[in-house]
DNA sequence: ATACATACC
DNA sequence: TACTGGTATGTAT
């Protein structure tokens, strides 16, 4: 296996690379160094070596999982319902099965008239939520012996950490580790006999020979039964991880007639992953070694990690990337394609990485309430339900004391459509008339905004959130400066390892990198962020340094924006019939997709065939990278081209980029500068001079822009109110500023307009992708605060310009959401 | 702050 | 006939 116990993430990745190094241009060149080099200074890698420095495989994970909870409580109380196929629900949504009706197909979240098609005997019983409850109870009662930080997840599942205990119970008299079954005499499963703790003390008293209080290590490691001096039979269990789990198993079985199945790791990621390893009724260690997890990892499909889900799922399908091992493989790729925190949660992934530590159950964030129904129409019968729902929220706020600002009120219709609309008070509210005095002003809002349709409703909830008894816990936010110290991450991010240091848990900081020391982190972040930083920037910056990085996407399509909005709606006439090319970087992308795959083939099929290949455009695709095109429909030989002009990009960042680079490089570690260029299997050139030559001329016709090289801006989607609002533009002034430089360019000729945009386009998009700083802007450009998306794009000087600035986002970028992955790749799995 | 999507059970 | 309900979180605007 790659990446067995010897082999170092870095290694993974030059082993890929090696493949390249008798490539054109680089004979003669120092295979070692080059792979070195080109490991090192890759992005992704950087990311990985640092958090496989942190790996910590020092906690023992343990998540447990009632076997078809609901059910399987609902058979202990029903004997009659034993050996047959059953479900707890509804006919409209089963919420559990048993293992009799899994058989069949019937699964959880199926419609229960669904089930009945697929198990026409399938019984059907309604769930009891307070006797679920109860068992819960029951259970947790349990897990706290063995971790009382431990973390629920539902009623029928928890995180525990079982570190300390395993520490204690190393010293453990076997009476403290024995216990008992449970009598046969109570049938009805309503009652425990009693405690093991006194079980366990009685059994010493009545046969002392059992229990020497200096256990045998040897002898504890596996359990024993036996009968005791009153007849009753109980079980003695080891020292070792497993005996304890299934010592706490065993409990909860005697307890409470019911199995749980657990999963042992290193980590709460991998926990959950092994506790359906072995279910119903089983266990499943997975050593805490890196090779250990490496290969568990390895052929798992990412599906099966909490997190990743159906959507998730099948993107990444799409791209060929279903075990986790593909996702390790194409880093590079995803980290172009998706949002900085998915892309590193997906490493994390790759990884085996996980959280280590068990965050005690946090307070609650919001609560709601919703109702879904047959269909509501009449505006009365509408608000009188959300008075219904805001009671019955107030009634619950009012059981746990809380208060809130944010009212959210939720809405389906008929064509479940969802649709939420909030409104924050300056003050928390709780009762039913504060609570309803906002929801159905969101609500008649929202019935007139419709009128005179009705609105046809199938579903409403109400929602509270932002709970001041929260708030006043918040700690202040960070100074700048202990901002810039501990880098973008909060530094709460760092408590990896310190488990029992509680800091964290008042401090609701997001978790990115949960695992990231904050020396790791601010090693990534001196190689990551300084190259992107432009000069100007670079200038002005102190605070201003931390601007999230923007993803490929982000800042691509930013600048597209702002092409859109200065060219002429004539041209856009033009462009729309080519869309087949287009200038913009996150375009080039999703031309990369686009002419792979027809939409829905490529959620259908996954990984796209060449047979799928666009008619329409060539048989090559075009490297977001380096622009030029290669010669495969092979998604797997493109995802590798633009692998390698990854590491070559980030290699000329290192070498080329700011003044500072020279201590990074060796804090960092990188050797040398690469000169290499992007070799390929593809053909034309590309640099700035072709800009010109191949630029399209708005007022003659667009021949060339099919195999136009570096073509100019084209907009991708024909927004009529957009073009409209252009050329209105376009009529009042011919003042045109350039809006990627900011300069007023003195002309009105749109020709020669477009060619002064294209050549500052490309050359910054270029400079950016190869993580240079920008040439092109002029020092009097201001930056924009650190919260500005677009802070790569320079502000609009004047007023006038607003305008143009604020053009409507594009139906591309209404669709960007979800995940954050870019609109490109985005509008392919809808 | 608001809106929406994804995910989990 | 019929595809939930509650909560958290990530992203974009």
């Amino acid at each position: 296996m790659e990446d067995g116990a010897a082999s170092s993430t870095g290694e993974t990745f030059l082993s890929r690379m090696a493949l390249n190094d008798n490539k054109a241009g680089m004979e003669g060149l120092d295979k070692d160094k080059i792979n070195k080099i080109i490991m090192e200074s890759s992005k992704v890698e950087r990311v990985a070596l640092a958090l496989e420095r942190s790996r910590d495989l020092s906690r023992v994970i343990v998540h447990v999982d009632m076997d078809a909870f609901f059910a399987a409580v609902e058979m202990r109380d029903c004997p009659e319902l034993k050996d047959k196929p059953m479900a707890v629900g509804s006919m409209s949504m089963l919420s559990t099965s048993n293992y009799h009706a899994r058989k069949y197909g019937v699964r959880a979240a199926m419609p229960g008239f669904m089930a009945k098609k697929l198990c026409p005997y399938l019984v059907i019983v309604p769930p009891n939520f307070d006797k679920y409850r109860a068992v819960s109870d029951e259970i947790r009662e349990i897990f706290a012996d063995y971790d009382p930080d431990f973390q629920p997840v539902s009623l029928d599942e928890a995180y525990l950490d079982f570190t300390d205990h395993l520490l204690q119970r190393q010293s453990w008299p076997e009476s403290a580790r024995t216990h008992y079954f449970r009598t046969s005499s109570t049938a009805t499963g309503e009652q425990q006999i009693e405690k093991p703790q006194e079980a366990g003390t009685e059994l010493r008293d009545l046969s002392p020979v059992l229990f020497m209080d200096s256990p045998s290590s040897s002898l504890c490691l596996a359990g024993s039964q036996g009968i005791d001096g009153a007849g009753r039979a109980f079980e003695v269990f080891g020292t070792v991880v497993e005996e304890a789990v299934r010592e706490m198993r065993f409990r909860i079985e005697q307890k409470t007639m019911l199995t749980a199945s657990a999963g042992i790791a290193p980590n709460m990621m991998l926990a959950k992953v092994c506790s359906d390893k072995n279910k119903p009724n089983g266990q499943y260690r997975l050593p805490s070694t890196r090779e250990a997890v490496m290969d568990f990892i390895q052929d798992l499909p990412v599906r099966k990690v909490s997190g990743i889900g159906k959507v998730s799922e099948k993107m990444l399908k799409a791209l060929g990337i279903s075990s986790c091992s593909d996702l390790r493989q194409q880093m590079a790729l995803l980290s172009l394609l998706f949002s900085e925190t998915a892309w590193h949660n997906f490493m994390q992934v790759s990884l085996g990485i996980g959280f280590t530590y068990i965050r005690r159950h946090e307070e609650r964030k919001s609560m709601s309430t919703e109702r879904t129904f047959k269909e509501l129409s009449k505006a009365e019968e509408q608000l009188s339900l959300c008075r219904e729902l805001c009671e019955d929220l107030a009634e619950d706020m009012k059981k746990e004391g809380l208060k809130g600002k944010t009212i959210t009120l939720k809405l389906k219709n008929v064509n479940f459509e969802v649709k939420t609309r909030a409104m924050t008070l300056l003050y928390a509210v709780a009762t039913t008339e504060e609570i309803f005095a906002v929801a159905k002003d969101l609500l008649k809002t929202e019935i007139e905004n419709e009128s005179p349709q009705p609105l046809r409703l199938r579903l409403m909830g109400v929602r509270i959130s932002a709970f001041s008894s929260l708030d006043d816990k918040k700690p202040l936010q960070k100074s700048i400066i202990g901002f810039l110290q501990t880098g973008k991450t909060d530094s709460s991010d760092a408590t990896q390892g310190r488990h029992h240091n509680k800091e964290h848990l008042s401090n609701p900081a997001i978790h990115i990198w949960p695992f990231i020391t904050v020396d790791a982190m601010q090693m990534c972040q001196k190689q990551e962020e300084v190259p992107w930083r432009s000069k100007q920037r670079g200038l002005e910056q102190g605070q201003n340094s931390k601007e999230p990085p923007q993803s490929f996407f982000q800042r691509a399509h930013a600048k597209r924006l702002h092409l859109q909005a200065a060219h002429s709606s004539a041209q856009e006439e033009r462009l729309k019939e080519n869309v087949s090319e287009i200038t913009s970087t996150g375009t080039r992308v999703q031309k990369f997709v686009e002419s792979s795959a027809k939409t829905s083939d490529f959620l259908e099929n996954g990984i796209v065939s060449p047979t799928h290949a666009s008619t329409s455009v060539s048989q090559s695709l075009t490297c977001p990278v380096c622009f030029r095109q290669v010669e495969t429909t092979n998604l797997n030989v493109f995802n590798r081209h633009i692998d390698r002009c990854l590491s070559d990009a980030s290699r000329n960042h290192d070498s080329e980029s700011d003044l500072d680079s020279e201590t990074n490089r060796e804090e960092c570690g990188v050797v040398d500068k690469g000169r290499e260029k992007c070799e390929v299997e593809e053909k034309k050139p590309k640099n700035s001079e072709n800009l010109e030559s191949n630029r399209v001329d708005p007022c003659s016709a667009p021949h060339s822009m099919k195999n136009d090289y570096i073509p100019t801006v084209m907009l991708i989607n024909g927004d009529d109110k957009m073009s409209q609002q252009l050329q209105s533009h376009n009529v009042k002034g011919p003042v045109l500023t350039c809006p990627v430089c900011q300069l007023t360019q003195d002309t009105d000729d749109l020709a020669v307009f477009n060619r002064h945009v294209d050549l500052c386009l490309n050359k910054d998009v270029l400079h950016e992708l190869r993580g240079q700083t920008s040439l092109i802007n002029p020092p009097s450009v201001t930056k924009s605060k650190d919260t500005d998306r677009g802070h790569l794009l320079p502000r609009q000087a004047s007023k006038g310009k607003s305008k143009r600035r604020q053009s409507p986002p594009s139906p591309l970028s209404k669709r960007a959401r979800g995940l954050g992955h870019p609109n490109t790749i985005d509008k392919f799995f809808r």
